[in-house]
DNA sequence: CAGCAAAATGAATATCTATTCATATTAGCT
DNA sequence: AGCTAATATGAATAGATATTCATTTTGCTG
């Protein structure tokens, strides 16, 4: 069995132990039974439990970062591309929805975690989102009166309160697809009536 | 002293304890500490440690609800009124940082805790803002395609995300009163350019 | 197959802390 | 003041669990 192997097989049941109990809750003993090795074995691909949270956190938004980035390389237009991140941000809880929950909890857990350990990755997803809208205000398409800085912040936020509905609530009220698109209308032409003024 | 009092008293040392090192690190000692009582007074008040939590969640948020639910009724316009709730949402950083913090962080932390305790409360501090969005459709003013209920999750979910870039942060990009425009006006009119088409 | 290093095991350790409860203090009343 | 009930105390308990490490197993090489 490749190293690797047994540091992923870790990492998936960690994220699914994570996920069910929440961080302060799961013990190394129940990752360790999910996961199919020994209690000390854990030890030895990671430094602590801590240090399990930050490795499975880094590496997946590592690889969703790569995923939407592929995605929008293949989009010009602004707003399109702001529907295909949402979508696409949404789409990770049904595809992976222990992976969204822990990532989602994880975000605010511990404030005082998220200080200390500049979340470089973090910063690196939705600065993806800053920088459709700068290409939007670039070439006059959005309104350069927002802050690309606020914006992404927002929008971001909007789309982390859209997954937490999902995970809180069993059922689904309304679908992925719909989610998007009432989230872009609404960011890009607003709450206001345009027939009315 | 009123028995009220060293319920408050504790109340507001847990606070304070929470925001600090959050639920889960925090001490029942380092909260009797704070609150310069005994280790087992805490226990002649609340039920145990998560009670403490759960409480100072409803008592601190029905009180935040009458305030604003307060200043609201004496606006009758629901984009003012808009305005109105993400300023005042805001500010509760800047008069109460400690509890901004814990609020954030509850709401999250366990959603495991979320799901069995139907809380109540926050629903209710969130229907604030599909009722003013209600008002507005009603009025023709607001885009009547947009879902309530979707777009008061959005709209929260934004605000509580500027929030947490503020507890994270020291150095505050904005004020809270740009942060509120920006915001709101994001939502009323969209990223889309008017000039442009 | 022998010999060796790397990997894995899991019982034992060491520490931590929520909660309890026997005791002490306070406050209200006559 | 003396009595009683309500409050408050904080040391002791009981249980939990992250981490270590002596031992075992595995896999590789000549």
């Amino acid at each position: 069995m490749r190293v690797s192997d047994k540091h992923s097989k870790i990492t998936q049941a960690a994220v699914k132990v994570f996920a069910q109990k929440g961080f302060f809750n799961a013990r190394i003993s129940d990752i360790a039974k999910e996961a199919k090795v020994a209690d000390g074995t854990i030890y030895l691909y990671f430094n602590n439990k801590y240090d399990i949270l930050i490795s499975l956190f880094e590496d997946e938004i590592g690889k969703i970062i790569l995923q939407v980035k592929l995605l929008l390389e293949q989009e010009d237009d602004p707003c399109r591309k702001l529907h295909i991140f949402a979508k696409q941000h949404l789409l990770l809880l049904e595809e992976k929805k222990d992976l969204a929950e822990v990532l989602q909890m994880e975000l605010r857990q511990s404030n005082k975690f998220m200080k200390e350990y500049r979340n470089t990755k973090f910063i690196e997803y939705i600065d993806i989102i800053s920088a459709i809208i700068h290409q939007g205000q670039d070439r006059g398409i959005f309104n350069r009166d927002i802050s690309p800085g606020i914006a992404k912040r927002v929008i971001f936020g909007a789309l982390d309160e859209m997954s937490r509905l999902w995970i809180l609530d069993e059922a689904p009220h309304y679908t992925i697809a719909e989610t998007a698109d009432q989230v872009c209308s609404l960011f890009l032409n607003g709450l206001k009536n345009p027939t009315s003024h």
